[in-house]
RNA sequence: GUCCCCAUCGUCUAGCCCGGUUAGGACACCACCCUUUCACGGUGAGAACCGGGGUUCGAAUCCCCGUGGGGACGCCA
């Protein structure tokens, strides 16, 4: 058996999207399931849509999402390899060389300052209705194409087809195949989007007398709402969002595992290794997926759960640090290391993901936190909220601050001995401290928070009502 | 318009290949439990085989036709 060679082949014209990365993805799952080899190659033919960014995007994508590649352009740990160079702007004297195969062997033909591939068979003119003209085709038996996930295609390729521009540039179909050739790959998996061009390349394998590698299309992904298949413009598809958020790639790749694929049995969220155990080419499904970011949100918080917590520490720290300048995140920024991790270990269990921190956390680092006034309007309406805030900043003055502990047993002991419960008084201390319903134990707060600014909230609070 | 691919809860899917299931799981939604708010977690509910024909004792499963969805029809990739 010989080793298996995929590749990734982006061409660096737009953003780098959610179904490129899936196709990365699947590529990368084959390679290392088989203990293959995953070549990532840059399709930049296109010189008036290239950009340098939209390639160090790509670099950057792949790399944050863990896929490294064995050979490839050379960045960082990934690239390499026997078969370079690996973008095909550098590869122009092999096109030549394999174009004048082509040339030499009859199956190339130059019209209008073109270069064509010719297709053998008994011509005929026709006008098609469509395209408003008349049109050359040869009558030939359709092309089979053996897919690991379709199974037997066939489609019909009866016109010749440009191969290299009259500008003197290779077309797309023509560099895939010869790189595919050069470059050994043995199998091609890509977007069903490619389904239809691939008549044209087994041709071309043909035209160059190889055996054409094992093609494995896979489903597109449609977009969440309306019609059709995601795009660069669609909300939630650009991978560079999911970093800027603060999603944590490992569980954007198992998200997009799902998509698609799954183990055969009821597991969803699994660590890379098993996934990569388990994915093969004929348990990919056949049908497009829609995505889902309520899923997405769900795994990521999955995984946030049981990140370690040094670890959530460090990467929320970073995550402050990227944020615009606001009260909250320069306070954010000048918290000491511990008082951050504190306030850390008490949102971690609570937020799914990190973008919700700022809002989740603004009341730790600043005091100009914002009351919500429906939250107010309901928490004041209940019982007799003055006088427990009155009897909460007695307990604020006197209560021994030095752990959580102790705390939980002063509000407790307290409410005791009104014969109230800790229920009348969270509520109204958690307004008063936060300005809101929603956050982490009352008296994990007052211990973050400390008894000068707890005090002094809640005397403000209560200057207030 | 032509060609190609696809079709199970709202969504992601298991089951299909090798016909016999109360059609399973997850997300979302709802209810209840837990509880110190909000989450998490737990329990439960509702929710699907696109339609029509065949084949068969029996069809989600096999075949055909519709319909629907997606893709491709460039000297873009």
């Amino acid at each position: 058996m010989s080793q298996v060679r995929v590749r990734f082949a982006p061409s660096p014209t737009g953003f780098f999207h959610i179904g490129s990365a899936r196709t990365a993805l699947f590529n990368w799952l084959y390679a290392r399931h088989t203990g293959g080899v995953f070549i990532l190659r840059i399709e930049d033919t296109d010189k008036e849509r290239n950009s340098e960014a939209f390639l160090n995007l790509i670099y950057d994508s792949l790399s944050w999402l863990g896929l490294n590649w064995d050979e490839g352009p050379k960045i960082g740990a990934s690239g390499g390899g026997d078969f370079g160079p690996y973008r095909q702007s550098e590869r122009g004297a092999i096109y030549k060389e394999y174009v004048g195969k082509l040339l030499a062997a009859g199956r190339a033909y130059e019209k209008d300052g073109a270069i064509w591939f010719k297709l053998f068979g008994e011509r005929y003119e026709i006008f098609d209705e469509h395209r408003k003209k008349t049109v050359m085709k040869v009558k030939l038996p359709p092309v089979v194409i053996e897919d690991q996930i379709r199974g037997r295609v066939e489609r019909l390729e009866d016109e010749d087809f440009v191969i290299v521009r009259s500008d003197g540039n290779p077309v797309f179909h023509l560099v895939n195949v010869i790189d595919d050739i050069a470059m050994q790959v043995t199998h091609v998996i890509r977007g069903e989007d490619h389904l239809s061009n691939t008549s044209k390349h087994v041709l071309l394998y043909e035209g160059f007398g190889v055996k054409p590698p094992i093609f494995a299309h896979i489903p597109l992904i449609l977009k969440q709402n309306g019609p059709g298949k995601m795009s660069k413009r669609d909300q939630g598809a650009l991978i560079e969002e999911y970093q800027k958020r603060g999603y944590l790639p490992e569980a954007l790749v198992n998200f997009l595992c799902l998509l698609g694929w799954n183990p055969g049995d009821d597991r969803e969220k699994m660590p890379i290794a098993d996934i990569i155990r388990l994915f093969d080419l004929p348990g990919v499904n056949q049908s497009n997926a829609r995505f889902d970011d309520k899923k997405l949100a769900h795994v990521n918080m999955a995984y946030l759960l049981e990140l370690p917590a040094e670890k959530f520490i460090a990467q929320a720290r970073e995550f402050f640090a990227r944020q615009s300048e606001s009260p909250v995140t320069l306070a954010a920024a000048a918290a000491t290391a511990e008082y951050f991790a504190e306030v850390m270990r008490l949102s971690q269990p609570k937020i799914k993901g990190f973008e919700e921190l700022p809002a989740y956390t603004s009341y730790f680092f600043t005091d100009e936190f914002s009351v919500d006034a429906k939250v107010r309007e309901k928490v004041m309406a209940k019982g007799d909220p003055k006088a427990r805030l009155a009897e909460l900043i007695k307990v604020a003055q006197a209560a021994d601050f030095s752990s959580e502990a102790v705390l939980t047993e002063a509000l407790k002991k307290l409410a005791e001995s009104k014969g109230l419960g800790f229920g009348d008084y969270q509520g109204v201390a958690r307004l008063a401290v936060t300005g809101t319903n929603v956050g982490p134990n009352i008296t994990g707060i007052f211990y973050v928070l400390g008894r000068e600014r707890v005090r002094s909230r809640l005397e403000k609070f209560l200057a207030t009502v």
